[in-house]
DNA sequence: AATGAATGAGCCTTCATTCAT
DNA sequence: TATGAATGAAGGCTCATTCAT
């Protein structure tokens, strides 16, 4: 699909012979490509070719497939992560803050198309993935989404994990289905969350 | 595919006569099992084995995964489209019908554990299913969605399709996730999509 | 080395392509074969090709490489340990029961060659080979050794369980070492153990 | 095989100054240790972890296993073929000195763990090992087994090529088995050999 | 000279699928 | 029809070995 895909830190793009790679940068290039198109569950021989290496050098440098797909996105969780605190001294509103993030991790899930599906926690070395996500994200919606409800929360049953998963959930399959109406989905939800939460 | 097959996924007991087709009944039940504890992709051999018959045996019946998938789920999928209609008769609201008609659509989804993986499109063999899914089931969903919008919806950008993929998705990883409070979401979900709805 | 190799219980040899085998006589003489001239940590791969079969076809048969490395060698085993009391009733001394016993042991071991090298108990499935052979010759070794020292036997310090493993040991290699004068050894070893029995 | 290595048996060891090839000398030191610890097979990349090397410098110092093996005995090969001649002189009788000598290969074997595997010739890179040791040991062996023999001998069967390999062979696998009684066996053997080289 | 990144062959193991019985 | 043995394509992972720096 994506033969693309260049807006990450450095990405020698396919590689089809030439000098091989000396660092790590490649490969996670050819490992985002390859997520993107065939899933976090792609082989590791294909994650090589499409680097232009020996299966060994994907192994060197990332031990299990966790250590792979965690490193691939941490660049973008953290920008994602960062952005919250910044998003909430800049807007005009807690709620168009929220809504600024929703979108922003919204954009991020959908264009690593594979990462939404990687968030959910069952394909292989998710697990470090998923863990990684909720430890750096779910803080950063809670905030927002706490500001957002403001003084009128009271006793929202929302909790800040769930609604960050849902999100996730939500941008599935996104995509690669053009009947699906992703955007709209996720303001009516966003609106669902914030009313709900402000009458608890 | 499969003309009988009783209504209950753990059905063959029932049967009182015993027409031939005696053992589709034996393996979808299995199929059903099996799906449950090891999802959609379960190796054909255990499914076999918990119907105890042979490989073959499933291949003659269900020459492709997805043919057993579909099987498997034909049932709920036909009670769930079926209740739309009398649940919007029976209800005190067109919301109220709307409601309780996802929350029958998402205990379905969650009961029978990896539908909603199934549902999504990339498992092997998941597509027939997600055919099968959409064509019965977005006309009911739209129908409850429009009487539950009434008059109020003018031009609501929330089709029938998403909505309906988005409960989907939704689902997607609960009941193995304690965290996460699909109850809560959903309501929310809800009450955004008719928020939205009405302002569309 | 051994093209010929064919005392086993049914042995299709070679086998090249045919009909594939539909029984485990086949799978284990191919097993031998292999095992005579690429060691018992031969691949798999190698042992299939042998027998004209496929990998998975071993992996059903046997599991684990010490199912086939038991099985490929029971017969001869047994047969080594029925020859013990039977030797120790129509040989003329016990003496004389005890050295045909070592020879034929000896020859077992040789014939086999590899044997002796899966009895060592380091190789790759060689534990439960190994485990085998001791619970099932030891005793049979023991009693001989007891019978054949005799009376004057009053506190040998040699166990059943090394002098066995002696034999095993001093077998290895021979066969492929021409140089090698096993026979004589094994005189002189036997001679060494029952004088030194003797004296305890 | 390998240019360089120096040309005495024993060498790097006794050298005075620091000439570069210091290096040899930690290499070797550290392939022992892992011998001893992982046999002769141990991965060339553990040596070098061990050695604080790079691989690269394993193969430039010892282009293949057998040279590495060899380097790494042939300090205890030396002392040990040395010791045969001192032993003859020294001892009270033939037959003790030649006990005593085997008593000292015995404990080279055994102590080197996994040496007397090596000794076989099967192991990758054995080969080499295996003509050193009988090239420097079995005369030295032949020379003692022929004074322990002494006028009493007349035309023994026992070649002493034999009776090493024996030793070396009853010594696999000891030190890992501590029910395997080496010590006893080797008494026995070498009573044995005694015994039958007399009568050959 | 030394280094260690890179390579890639080779082994193991798991299934989907075919097919003789 | 039913069976399950057999097949063989994947895919994971581990080193031995090469070679640019």
């Amino acid at each position: 699909m994506s033969e693309t895909r260049s807006d990450d830190p450095s990405s020698p793009s396919v590689r089809k012979a030439g000098r091989p790679p000396r660092n790590q940068e490649a490969l996670l290039a050819a490992a985002a490509d390859v997520f993107v198109s065939s899933g976090v569950d792609a082989p590791v021989r294909d994650i090589a070719a499409r680097a232009g290496v020996g299966t060994g050098t994907i192994y060197r440098h990332f031990p299990t497939r966790a250590d792979l797909v965690v490193a691939v996105y941490r660049h973008q969780v953290e920008a994602c992560a960062d952005a919250g605190p910044r998003l909430l001294a800049d807007s005009a509103s807690a709620e168009a803050a929220f809504r600024t993030w929703v979108s922003f991790f919204v954009d991020f899930l959908v264009t690593k198309h594979g990462l939404a599906d990687a968030l959910r926690g069952d394909s292989a070395g998710s697990d470090a993935l998923h863990t990684y996500f909720v430890d750096r994200l779910v803080p950063v919606c809670g905030s927002l989404l706490e500001a957002a409800l403001g003084r009128r929360a009271e006793s929202t049953s929302l909790d800040p994990y769930s609604v960050l998963k849902g999100i996730g959930n939500l941008c599935i399959g996104a995509g690669a289905d053009s009947r699906y109406d992703l955007e709209s989905l996720i303001h009516a939800y966003v609106t669902g969350v914030l009313a709900d939460g402000t009458r608890g």
